[in-house]
DNA sequence: CGGCCTGTTGAAACTGTTCAATTTGTGTGG
DNA sequence: CCACACAAATTGAACAGTTTCAACAGGCCG
């Protein structure tokens, strides 16, 4: 993967937000850019510690996740290709939650200091990295709603629906079959379920008609039938902010 | 209240987080500040709205709610005095969730043109929004941790933390004992459990002396003991970034 | 081939829910 | 000051969804 390639998909990646005037282009373009390639559940950061660089996903998905004292694990956040990881380490100084790759995973690596000057010069920038912020944390608070209020059946739905989404929105532009790159543990523990639950569920979903599984793919039946299921409503993820 | 009285709460929640030019404190003087005050429960915004200003909490408290289609709902969020309430709304145009009063609500607004001129004019302002949105985030994941993966008991006593802290450092100033403004139904549907449950739980804290209750009145008996209860660590709340 | 991770299944146990009834508290009007 | 109405809190008993424990199957890699 080499560098222009990156910074095209950056420069897209804004220009998915925000009007970016052209001398903006050409900053982004001459800012320096480590590439790195990572295996699955590597370590991008670790709660409590002071990140130096702004991450950029290339290729591949991670995840953020908090551990409680005993060790149980929530995964808090998927995060997909053409993504910015950590836009919360702009301004925050010590990172209160893990993230970890979940596949094999290319990211492009900004200095914080220059992607904050960056910030500063272009509002068009500013802004763009706030809509990233604010549709992350709509998430957050949709996720919320799910695990508090929704069944085991409805909330893996739920999941599988917005994976859909945001996948077709997202660099890898599937549409109703794609790989859930994810174990039936890390899905589990996504939704505040034991992986066994999960299985189960998968299983429930599938004799409902609603999908078909073949290993880790994931093939959406009757997508009606599962947005149904889910209760699943996309405004939380503010495609309108999406200038396609 | 009075206007100059709000604008110094303002301008002290910005120098809490940032140091702020006497250019921008003046320019915060001279903003177009509308005051209102509203009863329990009054919308300050509806999901779907597309919201003209953004509300600033002079005193007393409000949440964030979402529903499901069946009219269960999840509070994702509590506001309290000191915040702003919508920083969302700066860049994102539809609300993806309901903003209510909890208690009686005194409430500063300013239109958002005119906040985010102030925001792209001075960099401190910006990132003292920054910021605020940055936390709330992190709250959110924590609850997400807390819902997901810890019991009613744990859940309730982890909840009680971060309002005793919250309140300690926000504009109340409260310490051990603080009136929590919630009902038990409230504090289920923030916590995802039932109002039987919330009730059977608080009486367990009570009975292992980590709280005594007095109407809605709160005491925290044994703090180290309800924080270990709890798994609280206030980490998240990232406090490091208040600058008293 | 053996080892290990992931997925699958069953049965028992438990946490939290549901439903329903009762008590307490608070404000209102007579 | 009492009577009443209404919301909130409290309690009990039955029930349901999810977890736990345990065992086994399948696939992949060294």
């Amino acid at each position: 993967m080499d560098i222009s390639t990156v910074i095209e998909h950056i420069v897209r990646r804004f220009a998915l937000r925000v009007e970016l005037p052209s001398e903006a282009r050409e900053k982004i373009a001459s800012l320096a850019i480590k590439i790195r390639t990572l295996e699955p559940s590597t370590y991008l950061l670790r709660e409590g510690q002071r990140p130096q660089r702004c991450a950029f996903i290339v290729d591949g998905f991670a995840y953020r996740q908090k551990l409680t004292p005993n060790g149980e694990r929530e995964i808090v956040s998927i995060l997909m290709p053409g993504e910015f990881i950590d836009v919360q380490n702009l301004y925050i100084e010590e990172s209160d939650h893990d993230i970890q790759a979940l596949t094999r995973i290319t990211v492009a690596e900004i200095m914080i200091p220059a992607l904050r000057d960056l910030a500063e010069t272009y509002p068009a920038v500013n802004q763009a990295l706030w809509i990233d912020a604010l549709v992350e944390a709509s998430i957050h608070r949709e996720w919320l709603l799910n695990i508090g209020r929704r069944n085991a059946k409805t909330r893996m739905a739920h999941l599988l629906c917005e994976f859909c989404v945001r996948l077709k929105t997202s660099a890898v532009g599937a549409t109703r079959a794609y790989d859930l790159p994810m174990t039936q543990e890390q899905l589990g523990d996504a939704l505040g379920l034991t992986p066994v639950h999960v299985n189960r569920v998968l299983k429930a979903l599938e004799t409902d008609g609603l999908i078909v599984r073949r290993k880790r793919q994931v093939n959406v039946v009757d997508w009606p039938a599962l947005r149904d299921a889910a209760e699943f409503n996309e405004r939380y993820l503010h495609l309108e902010l999406m200038r396609r």
